[in-house]
DNA sequence: CTCACAACTTGACACTGGCTAGATTGCCCG
DNA sequence: CGGGCAATCTAGCCAGTGTCAAGTTGTGAG
């Protein structure tokens, strides 16, 4: 008999054509949906109607999936912390980043998940802290009369805070229904005032 | 026959005393080395060394013990920050608290994992909310000519942020052999610097 | 003293998930 | 056009988990 192709309206080829991408996107789901306990390969090859095992060619096992994740999410992060005009701007592209990449985000910053040794994750990973360093270093130095190296840890503190905080729902209440990134920006005035301590003094 | 009590060379009472906190600290250690993922109330019963029914009849699964963790977690933070001196302290404190209970503050923070509507949960969540407010209202109004509301955001995330990229090991480098809370302070005190803003103006 | 209840045990069931092996399909290169 | 390789499928094994249903043991109240 012919094969049974009739499962969907849409044509199913035998080769999924870019099964990766869609095992991916749907992992992205339910990490944002459920976090990343609630995961596992058999459930994404379901929803993307493959069978069972199809998953683990693209990705060894569960924590090659997550490692996968987290790689492109460093990789994306770097991305538009490149393009930061300022400080203030790449913290507000961080928190940016974490409100349209939850699941990414979340995935990045639990190591107990990943394959720490993995050369793409660890090479991203180099990359999104050299474009944090570089927008940290658009503070003309000495101007805000701080240790760069402290500087830097305060940045990247307070966004990542802000971000984390909000995803989990915990800044509804002071955030209200005011623009995330906007808040951030009046939080990060607020504490970096470089032109404020510049033009008062 | 007589009982087989030769298990360990301790007593083995057939009430266990206190399996309750028993579960619940091997739980936080398991959590610290290996995250909330990789639990499971059998394995908490062999480590306790009762039997894999016993756990549920304290917690009546793995939510409920998460959210018993939460709880407590809350609770504990709640305390230290009723006791601090001022906006730094309390920030200090709650970078030693996270220190000092990982587990603990990974699970308070995942809310995925928790029975939102537990009662236990959101007293103690409310508990320290009052708290860190109580600390942030330490600093006298206008002084840093800042609004109260952000000022709070502010330090949260700061505190939070730092203290969730130090439980990853993201400042490993930055702060290198030196005292976490130490490094902390100093970043606290260049963003909040209510001192110098006076003294300077 | 006894009786009811809480703490714990034992055993079994149903499910899920990861992993492996071997067949099958289809694309692409020569 | 033919062969080889990568992608995918089918099938099944095994380990682990939560959960239920009875039993057993200790404890404390009356």
């Amino acid at each position: 008999m012919p094969p049974a192709q009739s499962r969907n309206s849409a044509e199913r080829p035998y080769h999924h054509g870019d099964l990766r991408r869609a095992v991916l996107t749907a992992a992205l789901d339910v990490i944002a949906a459920d976090g990343p306990s609630g995961l596992s390969l058999r459930d994404l090859a379901r929803r993307a109607g493959v069978s069972h095992a199809a998953p683990a060619h693209h990705f060894k096992d569960r924590t090659g999936l997550l490692t996968a994740i987290a790689a492109e999410g460093f990789g994306l992060l770097a991305a538009t912390l490149t393009e930061a005009s300022d400080l203030k701007d790449a913290g507000v592209r961080y928190v940016r980043f974490a409100r349209e990449h939850p699941a990414h985000f979340q995935v990045m910053f639990s190591p107990q998940l990943l394959r720490a040794e993995d050369l793409e994750l660890t090479t991203a990973r180099v990359l999104a802290g050299d474009a944090l360093r570089g927008a940290v270093a658009t503070v003309r130095p000495g101007e805000l009369g701080l240790d760069p190296r402290l500087a830097g840890v305060a940045a990247w503190s307070l966004a990542h805070g802000f971000a984390t905080l909000l995803l989990g729902h915990n800044l509804d209440g002071p955030v209200g229904n005011r623009d995330p990134e906007e808040v951030f920006g009046a939080v990060a005035t607020m504490l970096f005032r470089a032109d404020a301590s510049v033009k008062d003094a």
